[in-house]
DNA sequence: GCCAGAACTCTGG
DNA sequence: CCAGAGTTCTGGC
């Protein structure tokens, strides 16, 4: 039951931005290329609204981090905690799936979870999960488009470089 | 209600 | 190259 959600659509150096919220954080972010796409899949509930939230994800996504976004995040435990330890992860920093598997203290066996744990991840670029790649450097796959994945940790390295 | 398969993987033989 | 491993969710029976 998609009660009291709002969204806003904006435009991004990546494309289209989603950003969905209810009145405890922010529950959703996504990018794309059309508005109806991201739309689409919140449901017929949610209506437009404005919140300084949506520019707080905006500014995110364009590179700085800073926003201290309340999250709406319902998941599991288990989902939960992958989610924190993504959130550690520094800007411009890569991570494998077998690290966040050994900073959770999880066995090397349930590497997969985690995997499964970040695809259920709806909220972009605030849950970095953009930042996790596979051990042999491949960019492994990612929910909304491996070039946009590519493209944000290019950027995000080069902002790291440029202000190192 | 139970079983099987998928989802952003890694390791060993 | 193939199979298996831990978690969650979904669909079919």
């Amino acid at each position: 039951m998609a009660e009291g959600v709002r969204y806003a659509i904006v435009p991004c150096s990546l494309g289209r931005l989603l950003v969905a919220w209810t009145e405890r954080g922010v529950c959703d972010v996504a990018l794309g290329d059309v508005d109806d796409a991201l739309r689409d899949p919140l449901g017929p509930d949610a209506v437009p609204g404005r919140s300084p939230w949506v520019d707080a994800v905006r500014v995110e996504v364009d590179g700085r981090s800073t926003a201290d976004v309340p999250l709406d995040l319902h998941g599991t435990p288990f989902q939960r905690r992958v989610w924190t330890a993504l959130r550690r992860i520094p800007p411009g920093e890569t991570r494998s799936y077998a690290e966040i598997a050994h900073d959770l203290d999880l066995p090397p066996t349930s590497i997969r979870a985690v995997g499964g744990a970040c695809a259920a991840n709806r909220v972009a670029v605030l849950v970095p999960c953009h930042r996790v790649v596979r051990a042999d450097g491949g960019l492994s796959g990612y929910r909304w488009g491996v070039e946009r994945k590519r493209r944000l940790l290019e950027r995000e390295r080069g902002d790291a470089q440029l202000s190192f």
